[in-house]
DNA sequence: TGCTTTATTAAACAGTGTTTAATTATTTTT
DNA sequence: AAAAATAATTAAACACTGTTTAATAAAGCA
């Protein structure tokens, strides 16, 4: 049976191949403005081959779009040592500008840029990987705030969902240009210092 | 001069034709899977007629997305009769809510799509259409709220960026449909409750 | 009327995603 | 080892895209 797990990795190989290729053109010039073949170049196959991969341009999106939900649940775990949900939850704040700071494509691709219609939810579906299982964690960690007295006169689920709005409102409008309107001098900083301020108000709650 | 004059409406009757048919099919279908031979079939001319207008697919993108932030100005025009700052403050968000939920399409074309990069910034550029003029007027208003002794201890202008990041945040997730993630029976009404639960907080303030 | 200018178009160019049929390479069977 | 079957890969085509070009039609003016 060596030949066909010989010939299932060669395969895998050129899968990997291709997503690596889309991967640095996807976050160099933009999903839309990325062919297929430019990606085919890239790797020095003929465009069709793609296809024996891949249903089509979209599928190439969604598998890159789940690496992303798992690079950012890996950096997740240092939270597990922050016992106070509190803190954690500020600590789950940075960590996840962080994140969008340093792959603000990447981030894109996750949260701003327009899920592609033909989405189907099967049975597949993970969706710990979809970005569902972060919520879940936030949702959770701020429960167990409000268990400790925080958030008081609150429901918790639209809290939930303000709060992560919060963050990936500052995170968004800066990938997406929208950050000219600030005070020039202080538009390098202002997604960390919106984040200070955010804390402090959090602290308060 | 008469006739000058009447060649300068056809004109202008046909640039305007190219906008409204070029709005709706963006809005309809989206920017990128809009073609500039859409809209010439939707007006019953020749795509080329549409270079004689603008010099591509982005100056209609702009001239309609400088529309949009005039009709939202517009709405903001009842908050001249508030004249306590903090429910100015809670007014703004929640006509500027009301705005993105009312024309999501164009809310996404002025605050999330990604701005064409030849953007350029010449003399004319009118930055109040923009949008830089309604942050300088939330900008305003909060100031206002801190004179009447409300955010004590807070960074006045990162805290104007962090107010409308989470305005913008919950309204940006809905459109770009990242709220699958939210429990599903309070999906529809997630934002409008996130508000209020932002209200609350800013009440505290 | 003929001449000039303007408005409009048809046609072409170079690019796109995707599908098809043909070709090459590899594995299996005889 | 030769032939048949299967898989991998490609070249070519189709129907699109944004944009530019040169040709045409219409309008205004002399």
């Amino acid at each position: 049976m060596g030949i066909a797990d010989r010939k299932e990795r060669d395969k895998e190989e050129l899968r990997e191949k291709i997503l690596v290729a889309a991967k640095s053109l996807f976050l160099e010039k933009g999903v839309e403005k990325t062919s297929i073949r430019n990606i085919a170049d890239q790797i020095e196959y003929s465009p069709g081959i793609i296809y024996h991969y891949f249903r089509d341009k979209n599928e190439i999106f969604h598998a890159l779009h789940q690496g992303g939900f798992s690079q950012m649940m890996e950096k997740m775990q240092v939270l597990r040592s922050v016992r106070n949900p509190m803190e954690r939850l500020k600590a789950m704040g940075s960590i996840y500008v962080g994140f969008a700071l340093e792959n603000p494509d990447m981030y894109d691709l996750m949260f701003i840029k327009e899920a592609p219609i033909d989405h189907v939810y099967n049975s597949e579906h993970d969706n710990w990987k979809e970005g569902g299982g972060t919520f879940e964690y936030l949702r959770m960690t701020i429960k167990e705030c409000a268990e400790q007295g925080h958030f008081k006169g609150h429901d918790l689920e639209p809290l939930t969902y303000l709060i992560w709005s919060a963050v990936h409102g500052m995170v968004s409008l800066n990938i997406r240009k929208r950050c000219e309107v600030v005070l020039p001098e202080r538009q390098n900083t202002i997604i960390r210092e919106g984040l200070e301020e955010f804390f402090k108000i959090l602290d308060r709650l």
